[in-house]
DNA sequence: TGGGATACCATGGGAAACTATGGGAAACAA
DNA sequence: TTGTTTCCCATAGTTTCCCATGGTATCCCA
């Protein structure tokens, strides 16, 4: 699982150092997924069994149903495969560091089956109002009902 | 179930002995989940089970109501798995202290299914009024409805 | 029940491993 | 060539792992 948040520098070459525990959250896979995020000035990232969900989602459209490539040219037709250096560094490239407002600082924020690269001042207003959210929902963490299979998350 | 209170020093390391009693709740597991509190000064923490009662009812909510990503970011955003070192230590690195008024000492209390950190000396004058407030609240220990389905604890 | 032996708990500290980051050289593209 | 990208090495700081110790609780047997 993606979990807690860390900040990581952006360099000349424009690479950040992923966090480690992210990279192991990964298990051995030599690269990440990144797309923008479809709602949000963000990043977003994940590894091959969340793109397999993305994937059967997806397939489960009609072939000429125009939400099918509508969803496939948001999240496959601007993500790409990120690979990790030896040092576990990625490379953010102008398309994506532009989309979320990324300059020489980023934020990782895990979310459990995916994880966000925000630039920490776009971030950091918003942490606020969905901590007051997340207060408010609290209740939805009850475990009263059991009938939906679960997430697969790592 | 975590059950109980100690105290625990917290060294130069930022390490904690986290009770005997509370790992062998989390059975044999070599690690335990740390969270900030969303609505209280202090931590959290809990076993898998815990997580995996997060993990679902998170992922009933659908991928865009920004609650779902309110809780994410509460929960798995600002928590992580601190594993155990050889004696039974975990670290709290410098965000969760933070977030709970930590300095060089630490109160686990039970809760059953979870259990809180707390600076001592902040969880010192709330219990007087959580006594009080149980007091007035005894008659729900009735047995009288068996509806609900419990809580998983262990 | 007393008393000793044993196992376990909490804690301290050193060494090895790892993380994040910088930078150079080689490979590649224009 | 010239600029960019990829690969590799280097390093300081941090984290993790491992061993050690004193105190406490538990167990066992006479």
């Amino acid at each position: 699982m993606f979990l807690s948040s860390h900040e990581s520098g952006v360099d000349a070459k424009k690479r950040v150092s992923v966090p480690a525990s992210f990279r192991k959250a990964l298990s051995g896979e030599d690269s990440v997924f990144l797309w923008p995020s479809i709602d949000k000035p963000c990043l977003e990232g994940g590894g091959g069994a969340l793109v397999g969900q993305f994937q059967r989602a997806i397939s489960r459209l009609k072939p000429l149903d125009p939400r099918r490539e509508a969803l496939s040219f948001a999240i496959f037709g601007r993500g790409r495969h990120a690979r990790f250096d030896e040092g576990g560094r990625i490379v953010l490239e102008a398309d994506l560091t532009s989309h979320a407002g990324i300059a020489d600082k980023v934020r990782f924020v895990g979310l459990g089956d995916r994880f966000q690269i925000w630039a920490p001042e776009v971030h950091q207003p918003r942490s606020d109002s969905l901590l007051r959210l997340a207060l408010d929902s609290g209740d939805l963490l009850d475990p009263f009902i059991e009938d939906a299979e679960p997430a697969v998350m790592r």
